[in-house]
DNA sequence: GAGATTATGGCAGCCGCTGACAATTGACAA
DNA sequence: TTGTCAATTGTCAGCGGCTGCCATAATCTC
């Protein structure tokens, strides 16, 4: 029996699968700098196709919708933060582990994302995203289901319940609030870069034990 | 001159502005008992507007789009959610008054609601919501937008300047994460009550502190 | 009650999105 | 190489969300 692509992931990807591929990140492409150029709403679905060179209904065979491939991207981020996570040593504790695996994940995620579209597309896009509202909802729907995952993961690390003890899923929202709060902050700056919102972000972090000190003035 | 109607809020409302709110509720009980009925995107605009006895394009001059009036009562809780905080004494601390406001707006929110619609209404639509992704999405922006307001006040109660000190930011961004994920769980018991979802937010609420620990074992 | 204001309905039309069918292209084996 | 099968694509028709425009009808003001 030949290889089969059907079934082996690890097989080399065929001309088919090749071409997909291309095409795919083609229309990623062409998407985000429409987007980026005239913003989202007044990009029409038949204007990336038209771009991308192929019919607007083989979009809809790539992306279930226009928020789909304004936000490929964003979901290229969510996997590798994920996996992130899952990488870190079991020895250290749930804060620890997200706060580094916060960290560690953009190494990756910077690379992944270069292979696609060039770093600056895909800053200026964070921001159409974070101002267009339609946007900024479905990423932070995304995001919740992130939550879940992550969560998910942490208690199988710690080895509870999920479903009893909602500590797992309590530390993930909190961290998962704080770093869009950090986000929502850097999206207003329009020059601020990749490594910006990384600081930013570590920044919020570490505000996190001291804002939920019931009195702010003993602090300073 | 007679009562102006257009510039004295405070002025009894005509027979026009009576029949107006009189429609706009009219308009949101249709709809939520459409949705909780069929669903959300199996009910058509269209039947929204036929079961209210207007036109298409009346709804339209009511609701920006089908999401605004799913989400209408939302945007009541919202306001309410804010006066609370906004109602808590000076003596308080940050996280006390959050969490304090938040379970005293829960009556005057759940009279409110009876005023438009039945709460068993409200409630069976909060599930709906939790579970379209669409209606989701949109919620969850709001609720960033609310958090930002919320975060102001609390600067503005603790005399910062919200541009410079992340604390309010990080602090509403953690307890609404954390309620959130509370609403979450709550959705997924068909039975719950509202006094259910109030009991599992302060529950969580309180979880939040010790989550924070980076050793979830000494705890116990 | 006349005239100004405002709410409503009807219509045409754009855009997002989908199902169905036919044509084309790549994969695989005889 | 060629024939067959499966996957990909384009075209077309059509629905639902949503908007601008204009005419009509209901309220409000004097």
């Amino acid at each position: 029996m030949a290889i089969d692509n059907a079934t082996d992931p690890a097989a080399p990807p065929g001309l088919r699968e090749r071409k997909k591929q291309r095409t795919r990140n083609t229309l990623i492409r062409c998407a985000l700098e429409l987007f980026t150029a005239k913003g989202y709403e007044a990009t029409t679905v038949d204007e990336i196709a038209a771009a991308a060179d192929v019919s607007q209904r083989t979009f809809f065979r790539y992306f279930a919708n226009k928020e789909e491939v304004a936000l490929s991207l964003q979901a290229v981020e969510e996997e590798y933060a994920l996996a992130a996570l899952l990488a870190r040593p079991a020895a250290e504790g749930p804060l620890t582990a997200v706060r580094n695996g916060a960290t560690a994940s953009w190494g990756p995620i910077r690379r992944a994302i270069a292979e696609v579209v060039p770093v600056t597309l895909h800053l200026r896009m964070q921001r159409v995203i974070e101002s267009t509202p339609q946007l900024l909802a479905a990423r932070l729907r995304r995001l919740g289901a992130l939550e879940e995952r992550l969560a998910a993961e942490l208690a199988r690390r710690e080895g509870l319940d999920p479903a009893l003890d909602p500590r797992p899923r309590v530390l993930v929202a909190a961290c998962c609030g704080v770093m869009r709060a950090a986000a929502r902050v850097w999206s207003e700056d329009e020059n601020a870069g990749l490594d910006d919102l990384v600081e930013l972000m570590t920044r919020h972090l570490d505000q996190l034990a001291p804002a939920l000190a019931d009195d702010w003035r003993t602090g300073r």
